[in-house]
Parts: structure tokens; sequence; C-alpha cells
DNA sequence: TTGTAAGCGTTATCAT
DNA sequence: ATGATAACGCTTACAA
């Protein structure tokens, strides 16, 4: 009912054979100018659309990327969304984009339905709650092509693409430091993540370096990666409760960074008088609202244009790629130096 | 070199024809019950998966759905497409997301670009630059399925979902002048959307059934809708200059919201006691961080959902629709009773 | 330069 | 109940 026009009926109208209508319109052989010139405006007089799933079946390849990420919603997702379509896009590549709500299992079928469904490559950022990888490890050795990027996998042997967590980390800790703090809580995701270690690691560093002691009370974990507010709600009135209660908070996520404003709000604290904050997050209106956190932003979009041209060169390749990067980008530390209203 | 094993391996190996082994996997036809446990055992153990590719040759369907929104960046935009997975997923759909960026040009590549990828429907939300449709038009007149949703095309014939702009500004509006607002501005998109025309008709009727008469100069257009700062910033400046300053904004949309409370607080405005707002918005952020605001939620997750499901059905019904309908959700007016601080 | 024909992996229509 | 075969729309050796 919908696209009826084939190459065949191009070659009956036209009086040739489907395969030299296919030749015209690919352009890649021997082929009279004017035969082709024949096909191509008849073609475009008829509206004539190449069916893709045919060419696919024919080439064995769909010109399609899968993406895996948690949550669409999310503001660096979705700008690492967008910079991934910018790239893709311009390579004819279409993009399909799937969550993982944080879910393993969703992670599960999702990566296995896009591969069944054939696409070319995957780009990948772990669920918080994944700790076994053989789903994507089966993938991985037949040969799908894939890039991970911001929460990858160590133990599967491909291009990577994240920022620089740690110095990300560990500026916003000194920044802290040099504020004045030495009792800094760190409010951080799911240890299952990458993210997690590597900025855990710039905030001991940055703690080593300005000889303040690490206290294992400061340290929080919130698996859902503050999804469930509850689970912010808890940790902070916990950090609050401390006897040594923490004169700063480097809080290692978007949601959490939210979560816990809001949550300090509810406790009558003030920010920054009553306690400092630095973050990592992506959101512009929590950038608006809030000038009195210090965030430590990723650059998303160039990390989603960088790991499709990996996974673009991956996919294209013509034989089997034996060297694998690991491109780390900076962080961008924004302090505002407390213009605005205290929260 | 990826997904080797096909139906006809299976056939080999266990000595059938290809046509047997269909037969026994689709399940639809006389077979008997040892071949077909022999057979899906088989498959089972080898880890046999259809290629779809060829199903989808065959069967002139993708089982794919696409996907045309402004922005996945948007919080109304994300809640919508988390809504439109739930029941894609459950029902064995792909979902193709694809962005316009609010340019018309965009909107024009990407519903072709699906169309020709052979998706069974699209989920429409226009850009806020399209007036003309033909790229619309041509492809539901070929017979393509697709359902408008939030910012719909009133000449285009088919099921559409939208909130209750109208009772959803109405109600904002009344809110305003029940705290006291008589000079109430309204921010808004851009005047193609058919969410700008219900928002506005809304506003204007609290004002008449109110006796307050509507000022011209209160009324101003973002083109853009509110993605460029700049735009916005010039419109609240104009505001903030007239003579008959007012008292109130009815602000209409998501990121308008943002930019406006942004510049008002650059010019030093306070909210709510300078001035009083009302905004359409999703954004649990803008939520979390300004109590001052009272603001219209329009329920995007179940607007997906149930324009998904009526895709669906379009596309799954044997016979051509002619009845089609408009559901309309109702909006949620968030008011907060001065319980935060101002902004 | 062009036509013929095989093949991509399925499903469906015939026979058997 | 099962097997042979055509068909979906396209690309591409190979033959002419």
């Amino acid at each position: 009912m919908f696209q009826p026009i084939t190459i065949k009926d191009i070659a009956k109208a036209l009086g040739l054979s489907t395969s030299t209508v296919s030749r015209a319109l690919t352009d890649r052989y021997e082929i009279s100018a004017e035969t082709k010139k024949l096909v191509l405006e008849y073609a475009e007089k008829i509206g004539y659309q190449p069916n893709p799933i045919a060419q696919s079946l024919k080439e064995r390849r769909s010109h399609s990327i899968g993406v895996v990420v948690a949550e669409v919603a999310n503001n660096y997702f979705s700008q690492a969304i967008n910079g991934i379509e910018s790239i893709a896009y311009n390579r004819g590549y279409h993009v399909i984009i799937t969550q993982t709500h944080e879910s393993f299992d969703r992670e599960v079928v999702n990566v296995q339905h896009m591969a069944s469904r054939g696409v070319d490559g995957l780009l990948i950022s772990l669920s918080s709650e994944t700790q076994n990888l053989s789903h994507i490890k089966y993938l991985h050795e037949k040969g799908l092509p894939m890039v991970f990027f911001d929460r990858v996998a160590n133990e599967i042997e491909t291009h990577k693409v994240i920022a620089n967590n740690y110095q990300g980390a560990f500026d916003a800790t000194e920044h802290l430091i040099k504020s004045g703090s030495r009792k800094i809580a760190h409010l951080t995701s799911s240890p299952n993540l990458s993210i997690t270690a590597e900025r855990f690691d710039g905030y001991r560093a940055a703690l080593a370096q300005y000889n303040v002691p690490f206290n294992p009370a400061y340290l929080l974990h919130c698996e859902h990666g503050g999804m469930i507010q509850a689970e912010v709600e808890l940790a902070v009135t916990q950090l609050l409760a401390l006897a040594d209660r923490p004169d700063a908070i480097l809080i290692a996520s978007d949601r959490l960074s939210a979560g816990c404003l809001s949550s300090l709000k509810m406790h009558g604290i003030k920010v920054p008088t009553d306690i400092a904050i630095a973050g990592f997050t992506n959101s512009d209106v929590a950038d608006l609202f809030n000038p009195a956190m210090t965030t430590i932003r990723q650059p998303a979009f160039k990390i989603g244009q960088i790991a499709t041209e990996m996974l673009i060169s991956l996919i294209e390749s013509k034989h089997p790629v034996t060297e694998f990067e690991t491109r780390m980008l900076d962080a961008e530390l924004v302090v505002r130096e407390s213009s605005g209203a205290a929260l």
C-alpha cells in the first residue's frame, strides 16, 4: 500500500533491465551517460525511493547504529545524543536510541534487540546495575563493532571515550579545600560504574595532596544514580547527622546534584554559607538557578561526537582492528564567585 | 561476519527443509510436535536469531515507529518518549527518535528519511518553524499511519493527543488574577504552533471572565521556543520597560520559563514579590529550585503512551480507518503556597 | 554498455 | 506433515 515504486517499475517503464537501472542509480559502474541521465530523471520524476530494507538484506548492513544510555531525560545523555546524531547524520547513519533506566535486564534486552535487528555498531554507556558483561562480551566476540562512552567496561577491549573524571573531581575538591573546607563529603553513584571510581580517585588525590584526612563516613553511594529521591534524602540526612558534620559536599552526578540541593533546602541548610557544594552536572537549569554551586561540566556533546566517529571508523574499516584507544576529554570546572544569591 | 546462523543452517543440520524449519519456528502451521520440538531445541542450542531484515522485506513492515520531536533535551519530550517507549516496547516495536531542533528543514529530512527507511508509522510533534505541511501530507496521503502529539497539525486528519492547554492556561491565569494580579503578560512560543494558540485562548478567556482587559503590548512571542536566550532576554527587557509594567507573567513553555526566570534575576526582579510567575514546565529541576512559581504540568508520559497506542492500532488495523479522534488530557496546575524562599 | 541470473533470509503457496 | 519453489527489492558476477 505504501511506497510501491521499485526499481522494476522504472526498468519496465524505460524498457531497461533492473540491473541497468540499479547501476544508473548507484553510479559505481560503467554505464552510458545518456541511460544514466534517463534513469535518474525518470526516477526523480516518479519519486522513486530505494527500499533500504532490501539494500540492507543484500549488503548485510543496516546503516544504523544503536545507542544504549540510562535515561534520555538526563542532560548529560541528551547532550551526548545530540553529538552522536550530528556525526551519524552526516555520515549517513541512523541512530536508534534505547534506555536502560539503570536496569541490567533492560540493558540485556536492548542490546540483544538491537543486535538482532542488525545495527552496524553500538554506542554503550552502561547501566548502574550492570556487573555482568557477558551479553556485551558475546557480541563483541562475534565482531560487532562497539564503542563505550562515559560509563565504560574496562574488561572489554575496544575504543572508549570518557571525560577526565579524575581531574574534574580533583579540581573541584581542590577548589573546595582552597575555599576553606576541610570536611568534604562525597555523594556518589553506584560503585559498579567506572565514573564512580574515577571521580572517587580524584577526590582522594586532592585530599591527600592537601593533607586532608579521608573520612569513610563522608563517602555515600546512591545506587540508583539519584533516580530515587528518597535515597538521596536518606544520604543527606545521614551526612547532616554526623557528629563531625561536613562543611562541603562533592556530588558525583547530575541527578544527585539536584536531589541533594533539594534535600539541603528542606533541611534548611544554606548553600554556600552553611555548606559548600561542588557537583558534576550538565543541567542548564540547575546552572541558571543555583549560582552558589561550583559545577564540573563534561563535554557531553563532544564525547558523543568522538565516540560516533570512532564507531563508524570501526564499522567501515576493511580489516579487523586490533589497536584500541581510550580518549579522555577535559571536564570544565565552573566556579561562581558567589555572584548570585545563596540558595 | 556477524550472526551467520540462518534457518538454512538449521535445516541442513537437521536434514529438514527450510520451510519446515520456518514453520516450526513460526508456529502458525501444521507440523508434527516432534519435529517442532527438535527444531526449537536445536535453534535454542545454537543460538539462532531470525534475521528481522529479511522478515521485514517479506512482511513489508519493519516493526519500528518513528518519532519526531524538537529536542530530546527537553523535559516534556523526554518524558513523552519514555511513555512512547513503554508501550512500543511491550507491543514489539522499535522506537526511532529524531530531533528537528526546531528546524523545518530538519523536520522534512527526518520525516522522509524515516519513511524511506520503512517505519510502520510516525509520532509527530511539529517544529516551531513548520508552516508548510506538504512533506507530511504527502506521506499521509500515501497511507503512512501517523499520530500527532502536543504540537499538532489541524489540517491533517488523523489521531491527535494533546494536553488541555486551554484549560491549563485558563487555570493559571485565573490563579494569577485571584492572587491579585491584573496586569498579566503572556510570554509565548512561535505562533506557528498549535499549543501557542490554545494557550493564548485560555489566557484570553480567563482575562475576559474576570473583566481584565487584554493588553496587546503584554503578548510576546519567542520564535525559537526559548532556545535562544537572547530572544527571551529581549522580551523580558521589553516587558519591564513598559510604562504600565506587568505584575505577572504567564509563560508558555519549559525553556521559556527557565530563560525568563533567569532574565528576571539578572534584572534584579524578585519572584513572586515584584512579579508573579506561572508557567508551563515539566522540568523537575526548575520545580526543585523555584517554589515561588506556579506551574502547569502536562501529562507528558501519558500523552506519549496514548499516542503510541493509537498509532499501533492504526498500523495494525486491517481496514482503512476513517474515524479519527483527538484525545485531550488534563494539565495539572501546581500552586505553591509561597512555602519556599523567593527567587 | 547492457542483460541475465543468482543470491541475501524469510515466509507462503504449491505439490507430494 | 513435509519439501520444493517463488517471492519480497536490491546488488553484482558473469555473459553477451
